[in-house]
DNA sequence: TCCGAAATGTTGTCAGACAACAGTTTTGAG
DNA sequence: CTCAAAACTGTTGTCTGACAACATTTCGGA
């Protein structure tokens, strides 16, 4: 039983069904509520056992894609998509992310993490602030001892966006945060203690800590325009593009 | 017709399973790498089939919480609830969204579409224009006819995240606009023409477009700002906690 | 000691069977 | 003839057993 040549034994099989079916759905444009064939005629059409449909579905299903109800079949979910949202395409699109797509997630995080700073500022309990001191102490520690810092770096970020009461924000923040823990490597590393990256990116904590603390609003948002456009550069990114406050009218 | 409420809905052991991994992953506060129990022993833990805890382990690889090594086991992936974001908690939490989840989801679109909306005027192109005219054209004729739009209405606002050129953008509007999709049918409905909630919520839009094209990137903040704070009050949320606005110093 | 091959353990896939459920058709009582 | 119950068919959910592919450990020989 040698199975056709089309799958170069890359990774698992039922990877490679996934992104089938779920290309097919998508491709086909079907509606919400359409049946979709029953895992026998996939089973033949992809010439896989029932396991690996069985499979692929049940990513589908977690995805939010489609629907199942026993006895009856597999359905297109209300909305495509729906559910959850991933940021990189694909399924194991992990080694290389394109300069413009980090620019566009660094753009879309931009767009939330000043509006939470801004709504921390106003909204943020003594229980906050004594959380968000913690994390700055450690970074500061992590800054005389040159340690890395990239978990608490991170963990500073969450929380300010917990300091909005909203667990949207929150859970949001901590997921675009997860996504750039390896960018923020190199503020941290030893290159990043020398030429003084950590340094400055620490400063611009404080000033994004004090403004929450002092509460007002305007100047956390400024903070943390601040520190997210000076962030970008530490990566290499250009924000000049996203011009949403001071460059907004050259253009 | 429809059976939905079926409340005595036990069935799905693949569920229960998934669920009580996903909580016993979290609790145990699991670090990343940690290598989790072998397909057999989660059988006998659990007293179920080797199909079930793969499908129970299959949905958490979708949801990016674990990964597996074929040969050497599973383990917690690098961040727990990296690789998608998912607004509503839990697999099956569809039905009942609370008023309190519902703002706070509101929320973390309004700081997303406002944003979007004032970089889209910076960076439309005509055709951008020029879809975002067709969908409002339809919205108009099904104003006239009293008709449905919600659909017409979600593309509306997809097209302004479309405009800013920033992938990662307008696939968060189109996801979050999905989660509104039900939220959106009281403006649409017989009623909403009546009472001329449908008439009110076109209105804002045009504002949007308008301020769009001619590229007034304040105005077109202030326009989708004023929209969505409406929208809010249309749904019976209290959009005053978001405060972004009016009470901002900057304007 | 060092290295390679065998042994062992784990996930991935296959195959078949039955259970639970939904929808349709047939049957039987009135 | 009407209509409801029963039988039938088809689908997903679960169970069982087996083997393949891969990773790690163990152990024997040079």
């Amino acid at each position: 039983m040698n199975p056709p040549p089309t799958a170069k034994r890359v990774s698992r099989l039922s990877d490679e069904i996934t992104l089938q079916l779920e290309r097919w759905i998508t491709e086909q444009q079907l509606s919400s509520g359409t049946q979709l064939p029953t895992e026998k005629v996939l089973c033949e059409r992809f010439g896989v056992s029932r396991a690996v449909i069985r499979e692929a579905i049940s990513r589908l299903k977690a995805d939010g894609c489609v629907t199942t109800r026993q006895g009856s079949g597999a359905f297109v979910a209300a909305r495509p998509g729906q559910g959850s949202f991933r940021l990189v395409r694909g399924l194991e699109h992990s080694p290389p992310i394109l300069s413009d797509e980090m620019s566009d997630i660094f753009e879309l995080r931009y767009l939330v993490e000043t509006g939470a700073a801004e709504r921390a500022a106003l909204r943020r309990t003594a229980k906050d602030l004594d959380r968000m001191r913690d994390v700055l102490g450690r970074m500061q520690d992590a800054l005389a001892a040159q340690a890395d810092a990239v978990g608490d770096d991170d963990a500073f970020h969450v929380a300010i966006a917990a300091a909005t009461h909203n667990s949207q924000i929150e859970r949001f923040q901590a997921f675009m945060g997860g996504q750039f823990s390896d960018s923020r490597a190199p503020t941290w590393s030893s290159d990043g203690h020398r030429s003084g990256r950590a340094r400055e990116a620490q400063a611009e904590h404080v000033r994004i800590f004090e403004a929450i603390s002092r509460g007002n609003a305007g100047a956390a948002r400024r903070a943390a325009e601040a520190h997210l456009v000076s962030a970008a550069r530490r990566l290499g990114l250009d924000p000049l593009r996203w011009g949403g406050d001071k460059t907004e009218s050259t253009r």
